[in-house]
DNA sequence: TAGGCCATCTGGTCCT
DNA sequence: AGGACCAGATGGCCTA
């Protein structure tokens, strides 16, 4: 923890050195002989920062301590109520002013955090073993409630590349990961300027994202599982590289891909995993194995994601994803699917909170 | 080891 | 006068 020296500003403090204990006489002369060194030194080069900083404090001490320079622009007469002296008892006050300050400072500090943890409990990629960085959270959290926000104006469920990229606008690549996994989402197919995979959805790739394009709107709903040729393609880079191995060696992709006639960029290494013949959208509340109760998102626990990813470890290749993608940052499918809460939200669980969308949101409103 | 993130201290400003 | 808020500085911790 960084102890910084206490001193006050000199502007409002008149010294009454008679007043002043051997400490605190101390303390004055190790700062009169700082300002006599700038003076002395002040072409040298070898000033710490903090010099600096006493340079410019001891600047409001008074021009005596430089000689004036007449092209200065003149400094208008100070102004305001008569400097006080720094008596014994007014330094204590002001120490404890100052610890109280710092106390209160601290405070705030921590209940702005905890509202950061609050939210965190409330954008998707909720984990307690890996905590979204401040401002993450808070780019997440945006994304979140805009692409939230457009769905409810345009009545259209996007498919998951679509809503991961909306989730992911701006955020790190650490983040894009872990968004892309919350989405059950190959992280690859996140990033703008990936051409490793088919066509269909290319137009996300060319345009920004914008929910009220014609593109997106006149998409219709194509559910990844589908695409049984994408499990082969799949399923042939989980046994020959993980994806750490599949983003330095994109070309491999490329070539696997391009021996299919269908890809998609949605069907992802560890769908694979899952019951494929499933003819299932991601945007249904099942768990990808059938195997674990799904909470809808009205149910309170839905934002509360406190397991770990024990559930995903039967996976096979998510801990060897990359960075931010293992098991042990992964939210559990059953409590922190998105598509889950996508299904409910359309669907019924937002009509009645509609009015939270009314003018003074910057959100859309939907009711009209 | 550099860089990112964080907590804390600090002084300035604004407001009550 | 004092509290809230803010931004800069600093050092610790962690990770790639």
């Amino acid at each position: 923890m960084p102890i910084k020296s206490s001193a006050e500003s000199s502007d409002d403090i008149d010294l009454d050195l008679d007043d002043l204990t051997d400490d605190e006489n101390e303390e004055l002369s190790e700062t009169e002989e700082t300002c006599n060194d700038i003076i002395n030194t002040s072409d040298s080069d070898t000033k710490s920062e903090q010099d600096d900083t006493s340079s410019n404090k001891s600047k409001k001490s008074g021009g005596r301590l430089t000689k004036k320079d007449p092209n200065e622009p003149k400094t208008p007469k100070k102004r305001g109520p008569k400097k006080k002296k720094l008596t014994k008892a007014r330094l204590v006050k002001l120490r404890i002013r100052r610890m109280k300050a710092n106390t209160r400072e601290r405070n705030r500090m921590h209940g702005l955090n905890d509202a950061l943890d609050e939210l965190r409990k409330h954008v998707p990629c909720y984990s307690k073993t890996q905590k979204l960085s401040k401002i993450e959270t808070l780019r997440l959290a945006r994304n979140y409630i805009f692409a939230l926000g457009d769905i409810l104006k345009t009545g259209v469920k996007p498919d998951s590349v679509t809503f991961a990229k909306a989730l992911s606008k701006g955020l790190s690549q650490n983040t894009m990961n872990l968004v892309a996994g919350s989405l059950q989402l190959n992280p690859r197919t996140l990033l703008p300027e990936s051409t490793s995979f088919n066509k269909p959805y290319q137009f996300l790739y060319d345009e920004p994202l914008d929910f009220n394009s014609a593109n997106v709107r006149s998409m219709p709903y194509q559910d990844p599982y589908s695409y049984p040729q994408n499990y082969g393609s799949y399923n042939q880079i989980n046994s020959n590289a993980n994806m750490h191995q599949m983003s330095q060696f994109p070309q491999q992709i490329s070539t696997i891909s391009s021996t299919n006639s269908l890809h998609s960029p949605i069907a992802t290494p560890h769908m694979t995993s899952y019951g494929s013949q499933r003819n299932r959208s991601p945007l249904h509340g099942n768990t990808p194995d059938s195997t674990l109760p799904v909470d809808p998102m009205s149910s309170p626990s839905f934002f509360h994601c406190e397991s770990n990813m024990e559930s995903y470890t039967s996976a096979g290749t998510m801990a060897s994803m990359g960075p931010g993608y293992g098991s042990h940052v992964m939210p559990p499918y059953q409590e922190c699917n998105p598509y889950i809460l996508l299904d409910e939200l359309t669907e019924n669980s937002l009509e009645p909170d509609l009015g939270v969308f009314n003018t003074g949101s910057n959100i859309p409103d939907v009711t009209g």
